[in-house]
DNA sequence: AGGAAACACGAGCAATCACTCGTATTTTAA
DNA sequence: TTAAAATACGAGTGATTGCTCGTGTTTCCT
C-alpha cells in the first residue's frame, strides 16, 4: 500500500507514518461525507492538516489513497473478526451464532462510516473495485466457512448462494443501522436485522445447535 | 417538473416535449453509468443529440434534471404498481403475494437502471433527497397498506417497521438482481429474494391466505 | 405575412479539480 | 558536521465542469 518498490534509498520516517495515518483518517471522513467522487484531495489534505503536495508525496493519486484506506479497513476487519468469527460459533444455536457474527459487524461499520460508503459505491474504477474485493471476500468466506461447518451436507452451490444472499441482506439493512442512534433505536434495528437474517438462514442451516444437516420442514425445492 | 410557473406566454411545443424526453432518457443512461456526480451535463446533452444550451433551456440546472427524472420514475412506478399492488393481493397466500409484489418491482428496476442508482446514492443534495422521498414512500406505503389489510391486529409501529425492513431487504438484494443475466440466473436470484423476504414476513403477517393476525409460533419477543 | 415566442446551437466563462514543482525544513547516517 | 534523503509547503497548471449568452432557426398565432 501507499508506495511499493522502495528498492533502494533510505527508510520511511516515523513522521511519515504519522502523516499517512492522518491522511487516511481524513480521507475516511471526507469519503464518508461526500463519497469518493465528491471528495477533493485538497479537502482531504486540509482536513489532515497537510498540504496537497504532502498528500501526493505518500499517494500517487486519489485512487491509491482510497486503495490504501481500503487496505487498512480490511486489516482492521480481520482483527475485529478474528476472535468473533472462529468456527466454534458454527455449533451454537442460530440465535447466538447471529449475535456473535452480526454484533461485531455492526460495531465495525458504525465505527468506520467510510467503509460502507466505499464498499457500496458502484461507480469506482476497476482498480478500486478490485481493492474492495478482499473486504467482501473476508465477510463472504468466513460466513461460507461457518455454513460449511454447520451444514456439511449442504450442496456447495447452495451454500455459497446462501452466504452471498445473507451478506446482501445485511448490507441492505446497513443504511437503517448506520442511521439509528445509539440506544433503543439501534437495539431495535439490530434485533430486526438478526430476525430477518435468521429467518432466511434457519431453514437452510438449522436453528438449533448444529445438527449437521437437517431436511428443512417447509422449504420448497429451488426452482 | 422541468419548469413551473409558466404564468404567461405561449405554450410548450411538441418539439419541446420530445427534447425533454430525449434528455431524460440520456440522463437516465449517464446517471446509471457514472452516478449523479460523475455524470456531466455536457455528456448528457451530447447523448441526447442536443447542445448544452438546449439542455439548460428545459432544466435550470443539473439537479432539476435529476429531479425531473425522479418524478418521471415515480409516475411510471405508480403505473406499474397500480394493477399489481391493489389490496386484494393482501388476501393471497404469502407465496403468491410475493409473486405479485416482487416480480413487477424487479421488472421495473431492471428496466430503469438509473432509478436504483439515484435512489441508492446517499450523497445527494437535500433537494434531490427530497425528490427521492415520493419514490420510497410509494413502495413503503403500499406495502404498509397491504400489511394493514392482511394483519389488522398488528400494532402500527411494528407494522411500519416491518414494511421498512422489507423494503431494505429487497434493496440489499438489488445489486444481485441487477447483475443477474436474464434467464436461469435471474430466476434463481428472484426466487432467493422471495424466500428471504417471505421468511422474514411469514411470522409477522402469516403465510396462508390472510387469517387476520395469528400469534406466530416461534417468534421471539423483541429485545 | 409578420412578429413573437419557443427551440436550438456551441463557443466560451468562471470555478473547481487532480496533480506538479520549485523550494525550504527536518531527520538520518556516516 | 554535513550531505543526502525524507518530509513539507502552496502557488500554479492544465483539464474538466456546470452553466451562460449571443445569435440563428422553427413554430405558432393573428
Amino acid at each position: 500500500m501507499t508506495d511499493d518498490t522502495p528498492k533502494s534509498g533510505r527508510r520511511r520516517q516515523a513522521r511519515g507514518e504519522q502523516r499517512i495515518a492522518q491522511l487516511l483518517d481524513a480521507a475516511a471522513e471526507v469519503f464518508a461525507e461526500q463519497g469518493f467522487k465528491g471528495a477533493s484531495t485538497n479537502a482531504i489534505a486540509a482536513r489532515a492538516g497537510a498540504s496537497p503536495g504532502t498528500l501526493y508525496q505518500f499517494f500517487k493519486n486519489k485512487e491509491a489513497l482510497a486503495e490504501a484506506l481500503m487496505a487498512r479497513y480490511v486489516e482492521r476487519l480481520r482483527e475485529a473478526h478474528g476472535e468473533a468469527f472462529d468456527l466454534r460459533v458454527a455449533r451454537l444455536p442460530l440465535d447466538e451464532l447471529l449475535d456473535r457474527v452480526v454484533d461485531p459487524l455492526i460495531a465495525f461499520d458504525r465505527a468506520h462510516p467510510g467503509f460502507a460508503v466505499l464498499l457500496a459505491d458502484p461507480h469506482l474504477s476497476p482498480e478500486l473495485a478490485a481493492a474492495k474485493r478482499p473486504a467482501q471476500q473476508a465477510m463472504f468466506e468466513r460466513l461460507d466457512a461457518i455454513f460449511a461447518a454447520r451444514a456439511p451436507r449442504l450442496p456447495e452451490a447452495e451454500r455459497r448462494r446462501t452466504a452471498e444472499v445473507a451478506v446482501h441482506l445485511f448490507r441492505g439493512l446497513l443504511p437503517l443501522i448506520m442511521a439509528a442512534e445509539e440506544g433503543d433505536e439501534l437495539a431495535a434495528v439490530t434485533a430486526e436485522a438478526k430476525r430477518a437474517i435468521g429467518a432466511y438462514l434457519g431453514p437452510v442451516i438449522g436453528t438449533g445447535p448444529s445438527e449437521g444437516t437437517q431436511a428443512g420442514g417447509d422449504r420448497p425445492a429451488s426452482a
